[in-house]
DNA sequence: AGGTCGGCCTGGCAGC
DNA sequence: TGCTGCCAGGCCGACC
């Protein structure tokens, strides 16, 4: 599952290589891709253009060309973006692998020198979609929010971000608007790691709370980003390679297996219908802040 | 208004 | 063995 470290990993490896390049030809086989413009449409607006860049914002991948077009993709759950080079197969992969399996390709684009930029998906939720690059901040602008490797994300940010709302921490991670980036994963790890329950309310958190979920997310995304990225599933770099993150999580995905920190059994709960692993044993769940008025109550 | 939930998809796997 | 049904979850829109 793609989350900010695995498409920050595709976007650090392919960004030097194709930067400059100039796009031949794209090809769209999957209408769904493009949906609801139609693929010649895309496919007419980016053939023939040389990419300037590649950025990233929040789970999404930007591809700067010139004239002032960006092409946005989102590699959704299962999506893969992978480089070939010239005359080459992917390299390490095995056969079966999503990225070298052609049943999944929904998108070829052709660099006109030999290499093929290839966006596979298996599951087809992967997205494209063209805009003026000038209008690329409007169209994320309350929809995705705070880079958490920016240096914006503070920890006043997150209090900010979290007073009096009442969702539950792991919502409160999973929301883009608010911290982009991060997913079902490494929403888990951090909250691990800050040593706080995911059912606690967002706004429950004081001071030194906030600091440790702050740790807590930029920690998990870094140990993310230093192993390119968890492979569960069908995550491929842009080699086509699998990152090594999964052997990585401290919780995620590790039911009935000890707290590397407590030992206490790590337990799955869902929350907003989504898998939630925690330990029971240090990670601690805090009650609704008591509104100040006059002295407030006591808390037991 | 803010939170929750179902739909979009398909592969993989547990269970019969 | 082969089938069924459930699970995975990012994001959006519908709903409460």
């Amino acid at each position: 599952m793609p989350e900010l470290p695995e498409v920050e990993t595709i976007r650090r490896q392919l960004e030097p290589r194709i930067r400059g390049a100039r796009i031949e030809r794209l090809e769209v086989l999957d209408p769904r891709w493009t949906r609801p413009a139609e693929p010649r449409e895309v496919e007419s607006q980016v053939s023939g253009r040389t990419i300037e860049a590649l950025r990233r914002r929040g789970k999404y991948l930007l591809l700067d060309l010139e004239g002032g077009t960006t092409l946005i993709m989102h590699l959704r759950m299962t999506g893969n973006l992978i480089l070939l080079e010239e005359g080459a197969q992917v390299v390490a992969v095995d056969e079966d692998e999503p990225g070298a399996d052609d049943r999944y390709l929904r998108a070829r684009f052709d660099l006109g020198d030999g290499r093929e930029l290839r966006f596979s998906d298996p599951r087809r939720f992967g997205e494209a979609f063209l805009l003026p690059s000038a209008g690329v901040d409007a169209r994320f602008e309350g929809r995705v929010g705070i880079e958490p490797l920016s240096g914006e994300l503070t920890v006043e940010a997150i209090e900010a971000l979290a007073a009096g709302r009442r969702a539950p921490l792991k919502s409160f991670l999973l929301d883009q608007a608010g911290i982009a980036g991060v997913g079902n994963i490494y929403a888990d790890e951090a909250l691990w790691r800050a040593e706080l329950h995911p059912l606690s309310p967002a706004g429950s958190m004081r001071s030194e709370h906030a600091e440790a979920l702050w740790e807590g997310v930029i920690g998990a995304l870094r140990a993310g980003l230093e192993g390119g990225g968890a492979s569960i599933g069908d995550y491929l770099d842009s080699r086509g390679e699998r990152g090594s993150m999964q052997d990585e999580f401290l919780v995620h995905r590790r039911e009935g297996e000890p707290c590397p920190r407590c030992g206490q059994e790590i337990r799955r709960i869902v929350v907003s219908g989504r898998s939630t692993y925690f330990c029971p044993g240090c990670q601690v769940r805090l009650r609704r802040r008591p509104r100040r008025k006059g002295r407030g109550r006591p808390v037991s």
